[in-house]
DNA sequence: CTGTCCGGCTGTCTGACAGGTTCACGCTTA
DNA sequence: TAAGCGTGAACCTGTCAGACAGCCGGACAG
C-alpha cells in the first residue's frame, strides 16, 4: 500500500479514530453504552453532525449499534471480517443456524479442551445471574460462539462468529429475551452438560432443541 | 424472495444500501465519481446530513474515498475481506461442507429464479468442455457458490463464498481434478437437474452424494 | 503562459422538531 | 394499605433547513 504524506485529519476522522480506539482498547467495554451524541459533541468540542458521522463509521464496521431513543452500544471490540454480505435477516438466521450449530455442538462434545469447557461454564453461570437483557444477549452469543470454536472446525467457528454479529443487529432478539431467558438458561445448561460429558449425540440434540425453541419464539413475535 | 428485511430502515440506512448496491452491482464503476452530496440529497429526497452519514458508512467499508472540494469516488466494488481467505484446512472443509451445501441445494431447488438457473446451466455446460484444470476448478467453485446464492439464504451464500476462496488455495484440489473431473461433471448435472425440476430432496441427495465422493477422493490423496 | 476569480464541492456549525425510551410520581383498585 | 397502572417529563436519536469557510478546477484576462 502506497504510504501517502500524512494527510491532515478532518474532525470527523479524528473523532472516529478516538472512539474506535476507545472501543478496541477496551476503555469502553463490549456491551457498554457510549455517551450520548450531545455529550460526545461537547466532549470533543465538535458539532453533533460530526459525532454522528463518526458513529456511522463505527456502525458500518460492526463495532457499534445505535438505537433510537436509547443510545449507541458497543457490540464488538474489533472489526469483523465478514462485512461482505451485509447483515443477515432473521429468517436467514433461523433457517441456517441448525445446519451449522447442531453438528458443531456434536463435535464440541468430542473435541473441547478443558480451557474451552471453562469458558463455557463461566458464560453459562454468568447468564443465570444476569438481569440486563443486553448483557444477557451478549453472553448468549458468546456461548454459541464458544461452542463453535470448541468444535475445532474453523468453518463453523467463522460462521457462528458471523451470526453473532448479525444477531446484535436484530432488535427482535432483544424483544424476545425477556420471555425466553429462563428457558434458554436451562437449555444452555443441558447443552453444556452434554459437551462436558463428551456425549456428541446428546449435545447435538440439545442444541437442535434449543434452536427450535428459539425459532418458534422468534416466529411468534414476528408474526404477532 | 422468501425472507425480506423485517426491521424498518432509517433513511440513512436506506440510502446507504442504495449507494452500496450501486457500487457493488457496478452501476457506478470503480474509479468513477458519485454525484455531489447536494444532488444525491435531492435525488433521494433527504437532507444532506443523511447523505453524508451514508457516505461515511461507504468510506468506512473501504468502498469510497471523499476528497474535499472534489467529490466522492468509488475505489472498490466490494468490501475487502482478506482476513478469512485460505484459513480453512482441507479437513475442516470436508467436514463442514455437507452441513451447509446439502440444505442449500434443497432450498435452491425451491427458490431458484430463472436467472440463477441460467447461470448454473451455463457453468455446468462450460465445465464439460473445459480442459484446463485451473479453469475447471474455478467453474466448479462458481457452481457451488451459485447454488448457495440461489438458496436465497445469505448465511449459506456467505459461507460458500468463503469456502470458495479457501478451495482455490488448496493444491490437493488441483491434484485431484484429473481423476474426478468426469465424475464431478455428471454429479453436477444431476444436482442441476434436480434444482431445475424443483425437487428439493433430490437436489439435497445429489449434493450429499457429490460431496461424499469428493471427500473420499480427497481422503485417498491425503492419506496416500 | 500566468495569475486571478468564480462556481461547485466538501467540512462543519447551529438550531429546531419529531418520535422512541425510560422512569418516577401520583392515582386507581383490590 | 399495598399492589398496580398510566401518564407525563426528561433524555435520546433521526432528520431537516440554512449558513459559512476552505479546497479545487477551470475560465478568463493580462
Amino acid at each position: 500500500m502506497p504510504t501517502q504524506p500524512l494527510a491532515r485529519l478532518s474532525a470527523a476522522e479524528a473523532v472516529f479514530n478516538a472512539i474506535r480506539a476507545d472501543i478496541e482498547s477496551g476503555t469502553v467495554a463490549v456491551g457498554g453504552k457510549l455517551s450520548s451524541e450531545a455529550s460526545l459533541s461537547q466532549q470533543y468540542g465538535v458539532s453533533r453532525s460530526v459525532i454522528r458521522e463518526a458513529l456511522r463509521s463505527c456502525t458500518a464496521l460492526g463495532l457499534t449499534v445505535t438505537k433510537t431513543g436509547k443510545g449507541t452500544f458497543v457490540v464488538a471490540n474489533k472489526v469483523a471480517n465478514d462485512l461482505t454480505l451485509g447483515h443477515y435477516s432473521a429468517g436467514d438466521l433461523t433457517e441456517a443456524r441448525p445446519h451449522i450449530e447442531v453438528p458443531a455442538a456434536g463435535l464440541a462434545a468430542v473435541r473441547r479442551t478443558e480451557d474451552e469447557l471453562g469458558t463455557m461454564r463461566h458464560i453459562v453461570a454468568a447468564m443465570i445471574t444476569e438481569t440486563d437483557p443486553e448483557s444477557w444477549v451478549a453472553l448468549d452469543s458468546s456461548f454459541h460462539a464458544a461452542i463453535a470454536r470448541a468444535s475445532g472446525n474453523k468453518v463453523f467457528a467463522s460462521v457462528v462468529a458471523d451470526i453473532r454479529g448479525a444477531l446484535a443487529f436484530q432488535s427482535e432478539t432483544l424483544n424476545m429475551v425477556a420471555a425466553r431467558q429462563h428457558a434458554s438458561d436451562s437449555e444452555h445448561q443441558r447443552i453444556l452438560a452434554a459437551i462436558e460429558a463428551g456425549k456428541a449425540d446428546e449435545a447435538s440434540h440439545a442444541m437442535a432443541e434449543h434452536l427450535r425453541a428459539v425459532g418458534v419464539a422468534l416466529d411468534s413475535i414476528l408474526n404477532h
